[in-house]
DNA sequence: TGTCAGACCGACCGGTCGGTCGGTAACGTC
DNA sequence: GACGTTACCGACCGACCGGTCGGTCTGACA
């Protein structure tokens, strides 16, 4: 009955799986067709290399996040708002891929050559957004200026990136709690107070 | 003249920088040995394997931070001054072996064997003290309940995890001041408001 | 001067790695 | 039913991996 879904896929799937767990470099291909079920000639029609395959997983995973905060930014609510949206909104993403985002997250610092700055670009971008939204509330005094902007900004996604690793899909806590959750402490922690 | 100091210390050098940059997994016995200026031969013969080399490099690091961790609990300080020296130390260890703390916890995550059993187990017992300090702070009206003291554990892990991350020896901020700072914020949204 | 041990050398080993390639079977199209 | 295309097979390749081992050099000590 697999045999019916794509082998593309297949091998997606079982490389993510894999990767997640073992690392990119401590994976074979061969261990990545043995799972999916397909040969070496197999694997190598769909992919042209190994390094293909994690370009493949990382997808457009950060694309998609970075497109989501820009229509977050553009909606213009209160620094607050506009900061919790942000939370909620990659903490979701984070956890419904959390495989995912754990590969790119952890090979992504490995990978220094030219093949990867797409995605660095990006994620660094998305990294600035976030660190300009906390700037200018605390200019505007809508947040207090408890810690730096960047010291702000290292918190939140140090917690984010490390989700994959304790999250549990089918644990008590939904994305949306675990969001709201961190989003109170954060918010709380700019609080301006008299 | 380098060839006074001991080979030991040169070929452990040059493996927590390579380890640090590339992983250890994409980082060769021949790099090491390269770089320390010796060769198989003279690395077998003071190390058993590539991966007692990964154990050296981590070294004590998280058992001698769990007994500054343990001298600190030991003191008895109120909640907020014992979180706020918890995070200092904690921030200044990790900024004097920046590397080192980057491999380790990069790569324990990998290794799942029962060699890595004893380090797994004193970063879990360095995480429980904290959320438990965390815990009996709210529970006895110190702290807030703005959030679980899981996610607060979390938060405060994540940064510091991702610390080796952008953390710059030669840049302005020095470690007490990064510390300092992050207590801030933890302690801030910790902060019994009426 | 003879001896011994530790430090180190470097050729070599079996195995595994990512990747190649000639071939084949299924299938849509005319 | 001939033909091209796509999907896939599996034997094979050279490079490189971690690790071994017989041997050499050197310095301390007797």
């Amino acid at each position: 009955m697999t045999g019916l879904t794509g082998s593309r896929e297949r091998v997606l799937d079982a490389a993510v799986d894999l990767f997640a767990r073992q690392g990119y470099d401590a994976t074979s291909v061969a261990q990545v067709i043995d799972r999916a079920g397909l040969t070496k000639g197999g694997f190598y029609h769909h992919f042209a290399s190994k390094e293909a395959l994690l370009y493949e997983v990382y997808g457009d995973l950060i694309t998609r996040q970075l497109e989501h905060l820009e229509a977050i930014l553009a909606r213009r609510l209160p620094p607050g708002e506009t900061l919790r949206a942000v939370i909620v909104d990659l903490v979701a993403s984070t956890a419904a891929s959390a495989q995912r985002a754990l590969v790119f997250w952890r090979e992504l610092n490995l990978l220094g050559d030219e093949s990867t700055a797409e995605y660095r670009a990006a994620r660094r971008r998305y990294h600035d957004r976030v660190r300009r939204l906390i700037r200018r509330g605390q200019a505007s005094g809508a947040f207090a200026r408890v810690a730096s902007a960047d010291m702000v900004t290292f918190m939140i996604f140090g917690v984010i990136n490390e989700l994959p690793l304790w999250y549990d899909p089918n644990g008590r806590k939904k994305p949306a709690q675990i969001g709201a959750e961190l989003a109170d402490i954060v918010l709380a922690a700019l609080e301006v107070r008299q």
